[in-house]
DNA sequence: GCTCGCTCATAAGGTCAGTTTATGTCGCCA
DNA sequence: TGGCGACATAAACTGACCTTATGAGCGAGC
């Protein structure tokens, strides 16, 4: 095979074909801030520092990405639409921070938050990044687990604020519900079910195999009560993560939160079944001891969390 | 201020709190593989490097990812949690970098796009990704520009296909309609029309100075023409980034398209306020030379962004 | 008209994270 | 009991990134 530089894609990690974060961090400041010197300043470096790195990145991507001049920087074109694509890196990148200092054990926890999977995987960053920006000072501490553990800790008062998605709020906790979840079936592009032009009914999707959550996940659940404890599966997983993978590898038609597939479907990995007659509706709720109405840093959070 | 190591959120970049894409991008092989070593034979490193590299994520973290045994490594639980959201970060990078390989200019493009701003922005590199992924050897090129230089390139043989955002569809172009897009007016939660419970209807919203993107822009003449040609600027900016941080900020309403917004709206930065009695609708299409229908890569473009 | 102040570029040296090679420990299995 | 696979540890190397120091272009004000 060929090999001049960069010819065609060649599988490999991203990491040595992207600019490192703290180079996208940069090119966002210089973007804000119209200067590579006051984007150094902003970000703690030197302006050399800030110079090189920026030249570094251009000649990493083979595309000029800020027009200099004697009083100051602007992006080009391309840079300004690398830069656009850089910010969803960082964003994402911020989101983990979010999370990742949740997880972190402390003692000097201000908010003690026991969440579903579903939720902390795809909506409790999002919200912790907002209380951050609200309220910098809030230590928060993130607890993952199902129902039943998300209410064992709010009641033996291991946490303040809980997140659950089954079907029914478990005893001895007031809860109010904060967003609505839809379960929807999907299937790799490839799949039979992708050319339907009628809608699935619930008898054929009981008829047919699926993949599918493990039995007792919140998911699964929903999936049986609607329709009447039948889901037949055709493998059972253990996350949403391999459920999806395997949905997209070919494997068969699944069953997932809209909130799990949202990329996969706007990317066309996956495509999404239309259903009649069978709802997959969910709520999600926020819960808490009964009687102990959320305060302090609990109330903030919550208020974020909903309109 | 007291200085305990990682107390409470410290401003600061967010580079220097997570970890880089490649330990990333190692953690998610070995939650695949489970295996620390096998994972570093998939990256090209040897496994000390992984070793290493995954216990300076979790000191960095300060939570364990990792389950080791003599047997091979699974992750814990907040190691899962972490993987999910390091999988995010990865993804956006994947995306930035098909952008990014399309922006360098090659002699060798076998595909050559041309796309309107916001497309480029938000739905072309997942695309590209998508495209990658069934044929990894197709070099593409990327120029974005206004429907008028997307229509310029196309007509002088310097793209294969276009896409393009406007109302109409240049002269000269067959096209056919990829997706819809809808405008959406948005506010900073403090706004007072955040607080409505009426829709807003086409008269008020004529009657309000908002901010918005220059005329001549695709999403203006939406506005321009849905309202009569009546829209009130505050402000007038020359980038969707630019208008999304103005009404952050808290500057005023603003009309934007829903896939730019998609992040803040579910982040509660921007809040959507209901509009009734005027249709912001408008189609993406895609577009080529009259009577020259895509072929050979640009057909297998073409065929991703559709059902 | 000259100098100050802002911008970015270049050069030389230091530091540290991440890497490799080499070796040790643990548990399982034949 | 020896062999194999997986992970850990140690020591030395490399390179990316940083800093300090200095130079050069352009514009504004005295």
């Amino acid at each position: 095979m060929s090999e001049q530089a960069g010819e065609t894609y060649r599988a490999g990690s991203v990491a040595h074909r992207v600019p490192d974060l703290g180079a996208m961090e940069l090119l966002l400041a210089v973007a804000r801030l119209g200067s590579l010197g006051g984007a150094a300043r902003e970000l703690g470096i030197t302006q050399p520092a800030a110079s090189s790195r920026i030249r570094s990145m251009e000649r990493q991507l083979g595309v000029a990405l800020v027009d200099r001049s004697p009083r100051g920087s602007r992006l080009t074109d391309a840079g300004a639409l690398v830069t656009d694509w850089a910010r969803r890196v960082v964003e994402a990148a911020e989101a983990f921070d979010a999370g990742a200092q949740a997880l972190r054990v402390r003692r000097d926890s201000r908010l003690r938050v026991a969440a579903s999977m579903t939720i902390a995987e795809y909506l409790l960053p999002g919200w912790l990044l907002a209380l951050r920006a609200q309220r910098p000072d809030t230590a928060v501490s993130l607890h993952a687990g199902n129902s039943a553990a998300v209410a064992e800790r709010l009641l033996a008062d291991e946490a303040d604020l809980g997140f659950v998605e089954g079907l029914t709020v478990p005893t001895g906790l007031d809860s109010v519900v904060i967003a609505h979840d839809n379960l929807i079936v999907v299937a790799a592009p490839g799949h039979a079910w992708s050319r339907r032009r009628r809608p699935l009914d619930g008898a054929e999707l009981a008829a047919t195999p699926l993949i599918l959550r493990e039995k007792g996940s919140g998911t699964r659940q929903v999936l049986d009560a609607a329709l009447g404890g039948l889901a037949r599966p055709l493998i059972e997983l253990s996350s949403t993560t391999a459920v999806k993978a395997a949905a997209v590898s070919g494997a068969g038609p699944a069953v997932l939160s809209e909130l799990a597939v949202g990329e996969e479907l706007s990317m066309r990995r996956l495509v999404g079944i239309p259903l009649s007659g069978v709802s997959l509706a969910r709520d999600l709720r926020a819960v808490w001891p009964t009687g102990h109405r959320p305060v302090g840093p609990a109330r903030d959070l919550l208020s974020l969390t909903r309109g």
